[in-house]
DNA sequence: GTCTATAAGAGGATAGAC
DNA sequence: GTCTATCCTCTTATAGAC
């Protein structure tokens, strides 16, 4: 997935300005160190809330060593998110339309939770992103996630139309699977401030009981 | 709710400098005007993507005009918090424990939807704060809003028990409500992008109809 | 109460030595 | 490739005139 470099001034560098085919294995790694300190302090901050010299300190470099592997503090944010939107949209795209409606979204639904349990920084991201108005997000939003989304929709509303689900809108079924299990990530400060810090197993497991519960008894038609 | 502040220097003035006492109208007005464009502006980028001039300019005043109503961005920013934050437990406060099960969480599902569709800034404000830690609301998330919830839990807890409900988690019952109806503001971006923008009043209503549906089919007991 | 001007400092990015 | 030193802009907050 490519966001594009908002501002590509003539004779710059690309994003990146290390060339692909020059690049050693100590570029690689520090790369990747960059690439992974940085998802944490953005996720937890925000973009504007992120400074060089934390993203720097995240990965163990100085400030002036980090702007050599990324061009700017925004080339690094893109870089990020391009990094993280692939395994992101991934759950949804192998929501099965030939599978078990139930099963399907069930599965769909322990995806989500799981990765804000495993992965709580990439959602936090994503969440940072969009509640800021997806400045750097947007025409992935009116592009390919529009799409991915219609496709998934349709499957769904597929299963309503042949009676394997109960009549729900497809769109805002998705939305409430997303809302349901990023909110564990995205307001994970609070669900541990109401639940306690010391039941994150517990607290993945009941919300998946729970979800399971309510959607397959608000799904499936009742005999 | 008091949210406290954070720094209270000694021999300086508390967080608004105005006396109550000789507040006069001008001064209210003022009050109230840089109020309601620091929500605005808070809600749409955080406290640290806003900067003191966007917040002066949201109430039509100069830089220096705005601090002498409010110490500080920080200051100005806790007594949005405040001001917001009554409104904003109202609808869980007044979840009846003595009403009908499904009637009362769909009342609060329906009063949670209506302030994402009459107040989203007052919902991405929170959001905000708490997807960045709750730096200065992680007292009353410990606090004041674990009470409530923790006596609203205990009424959906009565609920199952007596057989009125499906058997969930109060908890995690909570948790979607909150989730499945914040959504529609906090991801307001995602959610026109994806269902184009001309379609509010439809969005919110087809919401709803979905969410009732889940939720009453969800958990009401099968006869 | 409101303004212009400015101090004080944080933060993004670069220069240039090594 | 990495560092120290530095530039310059943006931002918070205050001084002091009116």
């Amino acid at each position: 997935m490519d966001l594009g470099e908002p501002e590509p001034r003539p004779g710059q560098e690309p994003v990146n300005r290390v060339k692909p085919r020059k690049a050693t294995r100590i570029q690689i790694r520090n790369q990747e160190r960059i690439l992974d300190g940085a998802l944490s302090i953005f996720a937890s901050t925000g973009f504007r809330g992120a400074t060089v010299d934390e993203l720097a300190r995240a990965s163990g470099m100085t400030k002036p060593n980090l702007l050599y592997y990324f061009r700017s503090k925004k080339a690094l944010y893109i870089a990020v998110l391009e990094l993280v939107l692939e395994r992101w949209l991934e759950p949804l795209e192998q929501l099965d339309p030939d599978g078990d409606p139930a099963e399907q979204i069930l599965a769909y639904m322990r995806a989500k939770l799981a990765m804000s349990k495993e992965r709580p920084e990439d959602s936090r991201l994503f969440a940072n992103e969009i509640l800021n108005g997806a400045p750097m997000l947007g025409a992935v939003l009116q592009g390919h996630l529009k799409e991915l989304v219609e496709q998934k929709a349709a499957v769904i509303r597929h299963w309503c139309d042949t009676g394997q689900l109960n009549r729900v809108d497809p769109y805002h079924l998705i939305f409430m699977l997303w809302a349901t299990t990023q909110h564990y990530a995205d307001f994970e400060v609070q669900v541990t401030a109401l639940l306690g810090d010391n039941q994150r197993d517990k607290t993945y497991g009941d919300a998946a009981d729970t979800l399971e519960t309510v959607l397959m008894q608000g799904l499936l038609p009742r005999a």
